[in-house]
DNA sequence: GATGAATGAGGATTCATTCAT
DNA sequence: CATGAATGAATCCTCATTCAT
């Protein structure tokens, strides 16, 4: 078995054909991971499912590796798209109103590719994504960071970093949960109005 | 690499040296796992740390993922242990002190071996351990509806089964993520506290 | 694998409980090569279905391929033993009405256990047999080269070496394949009826 | 042990860079069964003598049983070109001429490679071989037929089947055994003489 | 660039056999 | 004598990766 290869990419395809093929094993990567796991998820059926030879995908990725580590970072930049726009616009908004919006739209941006978010958390060994995994965490740890020093006056706790990891970890963890545990309560708004709620409780007092 | 192969065990031991022999795999498959990695973590790997003949390792295992699974059931078994005479205790205590003492036994679980829970957790696939992971988690909501039960009244949550979900959800993740990202609030207390406080609020508000 | 190793039996036992784990050992290898396959046949299955324990099969046999050469040697003897005799009564009678009787007693002698000798013919290579296989053939030969020389002048073929040859192999041969492939012309004699013709006509023209 | 893999090949070579890898592991699966014997014709060995890589031999066959299926399909092929065409041929000579023809021709076609023949026999178990080993026989049998029913008036026998049932048991049977065990007189003709005498005394009476 | 045949190190697994009890 | 836990050589097989075409 290969053993701490590159975990980055060979080269960025640049024209619109080798686009084409980067994307068509990074698709195949994903589809073949949920639909058959990881065992099975071999660089020659990912090649074979990307309709690809299997020379081509090594002219794009230094092994599997890198393929999963590019899956995760595609997925987790899709997913911050949609929360850091709102992060962003949520500022300044009263507290209570900031937790609703970042509650609802952690839920929406887990729900870009649940199955994938998942296979790829209990499947994939952590030492072969390259750290890409806590990367939404830090990014929101960030934010919430900024955010907590704008808000102080109104915030309860008085250590804001440990404020702040909790509040974060707590949303971040109920929100993945709840979407695959209870998925008729994430989609009524249940369960964003619960986590809401716990969350604010304790920012605010 | 091994294929859906049985998850359970071939047989228990029951004399004193097969224990020995079972002990010394389960004791040698943790060890590999946390210093050395799942991928470094082959059978032969195993039986050679747990200086036992490969042979022996397959009288007891079908293979590597019954050994995993083994692995999980017995740190489950005792982190649970910790926890479950706790969680018992508490039944009728008022719900701040009862939230108080279980996140603080939880922490107390979960320090019983985090390299090995964690390492379990990230890096063994969950397909390779026949649904031992979220035992905890499940027997933990047990409990936490048996209190819910008896403390309706003093909740303010209407929907109890989603309250203890997110309770329990809550603590479980913050437990474990405390005690790796904030090592030093987790031995001083803080940490408990702040859970506690989240969890108390959010239950009685 | 073991190679080359003895292919007769450690001791053959005297006693009467002995005798009884011996030939448990021999019907368990008979039943499990028929029924599971030579593959499935290993030294552990037989003295699991032998119901004696592994350490006991060897203390009666070497090893693998001599508990098979006796299970050949235990049927041969006693196919031989119904022919023997036959073809010792059988050496002064006139030609065709001997090779009626000879022919029909080897369709009795084979039937004594067809799918084990089949199984044993076609699942155990003949070099783990210790050269068992061909005895019966041997044994046929000597009483048919006893049978040519008191009746040479009634016999057509000048070589009778060869002819008796011939004779005994298709003989031998057609009795194996009628009982398998003929089942019905075999039990109401058709089959031993144009056998023994076909026989009686090359010997006597 | 391999057990209950498939047995047909894995893929068929097109071009002729793999034609020649999947002749060179047939070849070397035939020369090590007959050199060393089946024990020994473990796969790993008849890729070193192929001189191809183990990987390509899986490319090709998914295990042991399939390589010699196909070692026996690609003899019975070759065996039975020589006698098919000669069978066609014979369909309308007289009876003697024609079971003369047949008998030379089977024993100049078990010629083809007798040691093999015996070796895929005598040592590969047919549980391994797809069921390819009947396959002469059974050709050799409807060939039968249709010339028994072209020359039914001349045949003595009443049973036309049961009597090319045993023309050809015994003809094909004769001829290996003959090859085997009097090579002298099959090469000078004696064998073929008084088989073809034996088939012939009992067809036409 | 693209391809896919070829590779072989690495790892899983079996089973004949031993030997301490 | 009987037992069965323990052994490890032998074998099977996969799959990440290379490279000639």
């Amino acid at each position: 078995m290969a053993r701490a290869r590159a975990r980055s990419p060979r080269k960025r395809p640049q024209q619109a054909r080798s686009r084409a093929t980067w994307d068509a094993i990074l698709d195949a990567a994903a589809r073949v991971l949920v639909e058959e796991g990881y065992d099975r998820a071999n660089t020659n059926r990912i090649a074979e499912v990307a309709g690809v030879g299997i020379g081509s995908l090594y002219e794009y990725f230094p092994g599997k590796d890198a393929i999963f580590t590019e899956v995760r970072r595609r997925l987790s930049r899709q997913m911050f798209a949609v929360v850091g726009r709102t992060m962003e616009e949520v500022l300044d908004l009263p507290v209570r109103e900031a937790v609703e919006r970042v509650v609802e739209v952690l839920i929406r941006a887990y729900s870009v590719d649940p199955r994938l978010d998942m296979a790829l958390k209990e499947q994939v060994p952590t030492t072969a994504l390259a750290d890409q995994s806590r990367e939404i965490e830090r990014g929101l740890f960030r934010l919430g960071m900024e955010f907590a020093r704008r808000h102080r006056k109104e915030l309860r706790p008085r250590e804001l970093e440990l404020a702040v990891f909790i509040a974060i970890q707590a949303s971040a963890s109920l929100t993945v949960e709840a979407t695959r545990l209870h998925p008729k309560a994430t989609r009524d708004g249940r369960a964003a109005r619960e986590i809401s709620d716990l969350i604010t409780r304790y920012l605010v007092g």
